[in-house]
Order: structure tokens, then C-alpha cells, then sequence
DNA sequence: AAGGCGATGTTTTTT
DNA sequence: ACATCGCCTT
């Protein structure tokens, strides 16, 4: 069942839960002693009881933000102030929305289905837009493209107006169009002074991108937004009935929002102006994606008489780790300023270690990790699930798989690419889409050759010319071509049974959707096969279209986890009542939750972090040009520099009780060795709250032999002097050269899979073993739970044992 | 039509 | 270093 189901969220669908929610508590909501109440602290509860008019609730990191949030929305309900499906509550992310419903579920002591406007920018903006698509010129059922579909079609359309797209990569443009979409400017309103972009013609493709989104009746995301905003500024009738029908407006991290999504909270909230916007300056770390942060800088400017409500009671971290973050953060200008205190014991300091390079940094934290799982360095006992690393770019997580490979500690990359942008992913989906609506070109042309179908450029572009000649979907076109026999021999069978497969497995969807009609509607399509369940339907598309042989016969080794991928995918399409609500639900959700009990250490980007928390949290990398990013102070500036800095604020508010903040004195970038600079944010720590230690390796005493405070810099120059010696001595050459001869060239493990450490199997020298990372390989030799193997790929390695299957039994993925 | 090879550009990421 | 992409070869 879709969560965007067309069920009319205005009508009465909630008001059981309303009411009983409300019959519940007789008298309920009647001063402060609601139980909802219980535990907030006063600057909650004042953010609770403001319901009128403009509010900023500032939150710092953990004070309990979301409580506050989910409290006001049960109080506004208990309250008689609004119905459920009378409150808007806006979130970033699916999975904001989703914890968001289950507290306000819990504390009502019901499920939240009966909240139908709590939800994502995005999946809110579909509801809307679906209901008035025809005022943008759209039909109700347009689809929504991902960005791989986006740049496509642009390129198209870059060649189409003849110019160079290696000088002006289609992707450029769609980060231009993105950029004008997030400020609401349609084509007509960007500005003369950005026309120079792209060729001079950048806006002219942009509206003839629009132009032909309207034709294949499709939305990308910045549009979902934007028509939304259009509608409201040029239909005040519509306007209108949104203002009156949404009581209550709420916003979650309101720091990220971009002008447009601006736009379209001020048009709705304009009126009775009740809207409480949550956010926290500090942890802007959005900007170049278009958030503003002037967005909220100004609330009080825009909503005049805002009440504003700072939180700043911490709960979650120990006092020198909020003395760390807030030491950093103040080299900030044009902060709201908010000072974060707590009641916790004092803790560790945060602790600050500098490293010879990146691989014994993570060498370092990998034993770090282990000792505190043990509990032997007598700061308590941590699991591994309590244990995060957060990095500023993904590339710096390499040094750390690798390491945590060979040691055999179990991790897990939280991010990295979503699983519905695999491209087996898309590949499936676009299957999908092609039995859903045959005419979905853009599918088409992403699996007419895909397995290979002997369909090349040629092929595809007679198939291009004969749609457009008849002004019919490509599938039609290919149609006819097969017809009019003006295909050549090979292709021609393979075209034909390509065109066939999609109007058999098309049949099959409308006999499989409306389970109760299965009966008319086989009538109505005469022959048609048997009503299939969607689920059997996908994997059949699947099998008949080659595609999972494809990879089945694929022998590289991600091969095996794109097969497992695709199995989810289908096991994921059981919890849907057809392919279209899946398809909906899928362009707009990432379910990235493989939620495993196994004890495994996160490793994220700073970015990802975002909202979670864990005892203890290794920064790693803080070195001037990794950390601050170089890219973002060219690109950015100053304004850049403080955006970095909020992320270094966001990085060590995430750790409850152990910070480890390190950087190394060389790194491996761009494939080139590079003596590194500690991180200015490193100057900025408060001294009384960092505790430096020595580093393990000594190379001529390390930082920890210095005293911590100003003379840190010139220690750290003079180390560098020193290490730069030894980087350039006879022996360090030598190491370097025996590095470089290493057989390196380790495949990239496909994300998200799971990898058993516990799994003991016996091997023998000689057998062939699957690695997740490495690929296949012969074991030559055996010691303890350690397996030396010769692979095929990455070259000999040594390797825990859990870390390998037989390699029979990992070739043999069923589907 | 498809696989190999050299040029290229490398942050962060949601929907 | 390394992956991706477009072009060139076969």
C-alpha cells in the first residue's frame, strides 16, 4: 500500500483518531499535567504551549528537539486546537517523517495513519500537485524522474541544440537548472546576469527542458516544489483553500530550507501565520545544495512578533564535549548564538591524537576501537554498535574497510549510494515501469539493450526516427520498425521479442493489480494469461528479459550482491499492492534501513551524522584542505570555511561520552603522497577540554610530548620538518616502492552488504573462496582464523575466515 | 556492436 | 589511485 495513495486526506478519514484520542483524556490537555508533559523541561514546554502565531523553537544539538515537536503536535490535537489531517508537518527526509509519526503514534497511544500531512517537502508536494496537475499543465498521473533520468533528457537536448557537451557536460546544466529550481525561478525569472552561463544558453535549454517534461507529462524534484509555489502565487483560490485547511504548520530543520521551500511554507502560512519552525543555525550544513541559512537568520524579520524559544538544556553529551563543539563553533559570525549547557558528569576530555599517515590512523582507531569493546581503557565498555566514525568525504572510509577487513571487525557504511540509485536498481525499475506504462520512453531507451539485444546506436536510432515519424512511444516505434521489417536480421527476433515481452508482462499488471475485478478485467482482455500476483509478475519480467541472467553470468565479483540486491527489490514489492504503488512510493523514498542486529561499528560522512548520536565518536581526518575542504573555501569562501565549521560543530556533538578527534601528517590524495597541515579547527578547540595523546608510533616523540595550547602550532611545524626527513629518507623511498609494486587494485564492495563475521567455515589450502570486497580467490595458506588468499583481482591478502564463503556457494545465488 | 584504451575529474546528498 | 566516459578499434 502506497503511503501517497490518492485516499482524500481532507476528508474524514482521520477524525476517529481525533476523537477518540481526545475521548481518551477527559479533560485532558487542561493545564500542564498531560501526560505528553511529563519530562519536558520549561524552555519545552514554552515551545509546546506557544500555539499561536509565528514560533522558532532553537534547538542545539540534543536538547531534545524532537520531543518538544511531537509533544506540540499531540498538545494543538488534545488541545481541540486543529485535527489530525489539519496539521502540516514538513520534514526532510522520509525517515524524519517516519520517527516523527511513531512518537506522535506512541504518545497518543495510537497509530498516526490519521495524520495525512505529515510528511517530506517532497511527498507532500505530490499529494498537492497531483490533485491540481492540470494548472501547470500537467496530467495527475505524471511521474517523477530520478536524476539519472534528468540528465538524460538533457543531454538529449544539449545535442539536440548542437553544442559541445564535453565542455558543457549535461550534468553541469542540470546543477544550474537544480540551482534556478531551488530559488523558484522558472525559466522566464532567472536572471539576465546568469544567462551567460552555459553557452549563453543556458536558460533557453532550461525552458526547453521544461517544455518536454510537460510532454512526457514527468516532474523532477526540483519541480514538485517549484509547480507547487506556481500554483499557489497564481491561483489564490487554491491558495486559500490550503491556508484555511492547514491550521497548524510545523517545520523540521528548518536551517536546510531553500528558497523555494521558503516560499512555499510563507504562502501557506500566510493568514493565520501559525507556523513553528525547528532548526538550529549551528548545524546549517546544507548551503550547496541550496539551503539557506538566511532563512532562519531572518525568521523573526519575515513572521514579525515571532516567538522565539531557544533549547538549550543538552542531554546527550558530557561538558567537555560541549565546551569542544561550542569552542569551535563561536569562530562563527552571524550566529543566532545559543550556549549549550548540561547536568552530565564531566567525563572524558575530548581527546586529540595526530598520526604519521591515514593507514595507521586507521590502524590506530581500528585497536582504539577494539580496546574500548573490551573495556580496557578504563573508560567503561562500549560495544561496536556504540561506536561511529564520521569522516568529511567518502574516500577517507577506504582506510578504514580496508583495515577493518583485514583485522576481521564488523562495520557498516551507513549512506553511501541509496539502494534504489543501484543501477541494477534502476534497471529492474525501469523494467518495471515499461510493463506499468509501455510508452515510458525514457525506460525504454535504458533497457532496450540491456542485457545486450545487438540493439546499437543504429538500431536504437531508427527506432528514435520511426516513433517520431508516427509520433508514437518508442515501444510502438519499435514496433512498427519490427513490422515494416526495416530492422536488420539479428536485432529484428530480438527487437520482436523485446516489444512482445513489454505488451505481455503490460497485460499481466492489469490483470494482476485490482485483485477483486481479476475477473472482468481478464474477460475485457480476452486471452489474457492468468492474474499474477506483482511480486511472481517482477521476478517473471526479470527471468524473461534476461536481465537477471545477465548478471548471473556476470564474473566480477559485485556480481553476486547486484543478484541480492534485485532479490530484495522483489521481497520489498511483497509490502505493495501492485507495481504502481511501488513505483510511486520508490521515486520518492530511499529505504536505506537494513536495520542488522550484528554488532557492527558505523562509519558515515559528517553529512550523514546528522541527528544520530553514539557514546563514543572518531573524527579522523582533520587536516586543512580534507578538513576544512579545500573545494568548499574556493568555491565558497569564508562562507564556505563556516560551513565546514558547522560540520566540525555537528561531528563532535554526535558523541555522547568519548570524542576522538585525529589527523595525519600525510595522506594518500589523488593517488599522490601529501605531507598534511592539521586542521585550523584543531587551533580552535579549547585547550582545557582536549587531552592529547601520544601517538603510538613515535616518530621522534609525537604531538603528545608537546605541552597543548599555543605552542602547538610551532611543535606541529617542527614535527613536520622532522617527518618530512624522514619522508624523504632512503628508507621511507624503499617502503613507498614496496607500497606501490603491491598489488592494489581492490574492487569496491558493493554497500549494504552484509557480511557475516561469525560465520566459521572450515578451508582448506587450495579451495576457491568469495570475499565481499575482493572477489574470488584460492586459499594458500592457513593460520588460526586468518586465511591467506591469492585473489584473482586484488592479489594475495590475508583475510579473517568469516570474511569468506566458498566460492561454489557464492556463485550460486538463486533468484 | 562491443570491448579495450586513454583522457578526465574527482566533497558533502535528499527527494 | 581510480573510476567513469567517450572514442577508437576490432
Amino acid at each position: 500500500m502506497s503511503q501517497y495513495d490518492e485516499n482524500d486526506a481532507f476528508e474524514a478519514a482521520s477524525l476517529s483518531l481525533s476523537q477518540r484520542a481526545l475521548a481518551a483524556r477527559p479533560g485532558g490537555g487542561v493545564g500542564g499535567s498531560a501526560d505528553y508533559m511529563a519530562g519536558l523541561n520549561s524552555a519545552q514546554r514554552a515551545a509546546v504551549e506557544a500555539m499561536d502565531g509565528p514560533v522558532l523553537m532553537l534547538a542545539g544539538a540534543g536538547t531534545g528537539k524532537t520531543k518538544a515537536l511531537t509533544a506540540r503536535i499531540v498538545h494543538l490535537l488534545r488541545m481541540g486546537r486543529a485535527r489530525p489531517n489539519e496539521i502540516l508537518a514538513v520534514t526532510f527526509t522520509n525517515k524524519a517523517a517516519r520517527e516523527m509519526k511513531e512518537r506522535v503514534g506512541r504518545l497518543l497511544g495510537e497509530v498516526a495513519e490519521g495524520m495525512p500531512w505529515m510528511g517530506t517537502f517532497h511527498s507532500l508536494s505530490v499529494k498537492i500537485l497531483r490533485r491540481h496537475a492540470e494548472l501547470v499543465g500537467l496530467k495527475s498521473n505524471f511521474t517523477i524522474l530520478d536524476t539519472d533520468d534528468q540528465v538524460r533528457l538533457l543531454k538529449q537536448l544539449v545535442i539536440a541544440a548542437n553544442i559541445d557537451e564535453k565542455r558543457w557536460p549535461p550534468r553541469m546544466l542540470a546543477g544550474m537548472i537544480d540551482g534556478w529550481k531551488n530559488r523558484a525561478l522558472t525559466p522566464e525569472r532567472v536572471p539576465s546576469s546568469e544567462a551567460a552561463g552555459y553557452a549563453h544558453r543556458g536558460t533557453e535549454l532550461y525552458a526547453a527542458y521544461q517544455e518536454r517534461l510537460r510532454t512526457l507529462n514527468a516532474c523532477d524534484f526540483g519541480d514538485l516544489l517549484l509547480h507547487c509555489v506556481t500554483i499557489f502565487q497564481t491561483h489564490a483560490d487554491v491558495l486559500a483553500q490550503y491556508q484555511r485547511w492547514f491550521k497548524y504548520l510545523l517545520v523540521d530543520e528548518y536551517q536546510d530550507t531553500n528558497v523555494c521551500q521558503y516560499l512555499w511554507l510563507r504562502l501557506l502560512a500566510q493568514g493565520h501565520r501559525n507556523i513553528c519552525c525547528v532548526g538550529d543555525d549551528d548545524q546549517s550544513i546544507y548551503g550547496w545544495r541550496g539551503a539557506e541559512v538566511g532563512n532562519i537568520l531572518r525568521f523573526e524579520k519575515d513572521f514579525p512578533g515571532a516567538t522565539v524559544i531557544k533549547l538549550e538544556q543538552n542531554y546527550r553529551s558530557t561538558p567537555h564535549i560541549l565546551a569542544a563543539a561550542s569552542g569551535v563553533i563561536s569562530a562563527n559570525a552571524g550566529r543566532l548564538g545559543k550556549t549549550l549547557w548540561t547536568e552530565a558528569q564531566a567525563g572524558e576530555k575530548v581527546r586529540l591524537i595526530g598520526h604519521w599517515d591515514g593507514e595507521e590512523e586507521a590502524r590506530w582507531i581500528g585497536e582504539e576501537i577494539e580496546a574500548l569493546q573490551r573495556g580496557t581503557r578504563g573508560m567503561g565498555k562500549y560495544g561496536l554498535e556504540d561506536q561511529a566514525i564520521l569522516v568529511r568525504a567518502s574516500h577517507q572510509m577506504r582506510a578504514f574497510e580496508d583495515r577493518f577487513l583485514t583485522i576481521g571487525l564488523p562495520y557498516r557504511v551507513i549512506g553511501g549510494p541509496r539502494f534504489y540509485e543501484r543501477q541494477e536498481i534502476r534497471d529492474a525499475m525501469a523494467y518495471f515501469r515499461l510493463a506499468v506504462s509501455p510508452e515510458d520512453d525514457l525506460a525504454f531507451e535504458r533497457v532496450v539493450n540491456l542485457p545486450k539485444r545487438g540493439l546499437g546506436d543504429k538500431a536504437q536510432a531508427d527506432i528514435q526516427r520511426t516513433a517520431r515519424m508516427a509520433g508514437v512511444s518508442l515501444h510502438e516505434g519499435a514496433r512498427e520498425l519490427v513490422a515494416s521489417g526495416g530492422i536488420g536480421g539479428k536485432g529484428a527476433g530480438q527487437l520482436r521479442a523485446f516489444v512482445e515481452g513489454i505488451d505481455r508482462w503490460h497485460a499481466l499488471t492489469l490483470a494482476a493489480a485490482p485483485v477483486v475485478d481479476a475477473d472482468d478485467v481478464i474477460e475485457a482482455i480476452g486471452a489474457a494469461p492468468k492474474p499474477m500476483d506483482h511480486v511472481r509478475l517482477a521476478e517473471m519480467i526479470l527471468e524473461e528479459s534476461g536481465y537477471t541472467a545477465m548478471w548471473q553470468n556476470d564474473k566480477t565479483p559485485e556480481a553476486p550482491g547486484r543478484l541480492e540486491n534485485l532479490k530484495e527489490l522483489v521481497k520489498a514489492l511483497e509490502q505493495f499492492d501492485n507495481l504502481q504503488g511501488f513505483l510511486e512510493h520508490v521515486s520518492l523514498i530511499m529505504d536505506n534501513e537494513t536495520e542488522d542486529a550484528l554488532e557492527k561499528v558505523s562509519i558515515m560522512t559528517l553529512h550523514a551524522a546528522k541527528g544520530l548520536e553514539f557514546p563514543v565518536v572518531f573524527l579522523p581526518g582533520w587536516e586543512d584542505g580534507l578538513f576544512p575542504s579545500q573545494r568548499s573555501m574556493d568555491e565558497s569562501g569564508l562562507k564556505g570555511l563556516e560551513e565546514e565549521r558547522r560540520l566540525a560543530y555537528v561531528g563532535i556533538t554526535r558523541a555522547e561520552e568519548v570524542c576522538t578527534i585525529s589527523f595525519a601528517s600525510n595522506r594518500r590524495v589523488y593517488g599522490q603522497w601529501q605531507s598534511q597541515l592539521p586542521s585550523r579547527f584543531i587551533d580552535e578547540l579549547p585547550a582545557n577540554h582536549v587531552e592529547v595523546l601520544t601517538p603510538p608510533g613515535l616518530y621522534g616523540g609525537g604531538y603528545g610530548a608537546a605541552a597543548y595550547g599555543s605552542a602547538r602550532i610551532e611543535t606541529a611545524m617542527d614535527e613536520r620538518v622532522a617527518k618530512s626527513d624522514v619522508y624523504n629518507s632512503p628508507g621511507w623511498r624503499r617502503m613507498q616502492d614496496r607500497a606501490a609494486q603491491r598489488p592494489v587494485s581492490q574492487p569496491r564492495e558493493a554497500r549494504g552488504v552484509v557480511i557475516d563475521a561469525t560465520a566459521v567455515s572450515a578451508f582448506t589450502e587450495g579451495d576457491r573462496v568469495f570475499h565481499q570486497k575482493f572477489g574470488y580467490g584460492i586459499v594458500t595458506g592457513i593460520e588460526g582464523d586468518k586465511l591467506e588468499v591469492d585473489f584473482s583481482k586484488a592479489g594475495v591478502k590475508r583475510v579473517v575466515a568469516g570474511f569468506v564463503v566458498d566460492a561454489d556457494e557464492a556463485g550460486d545465488v538463486p533468484f
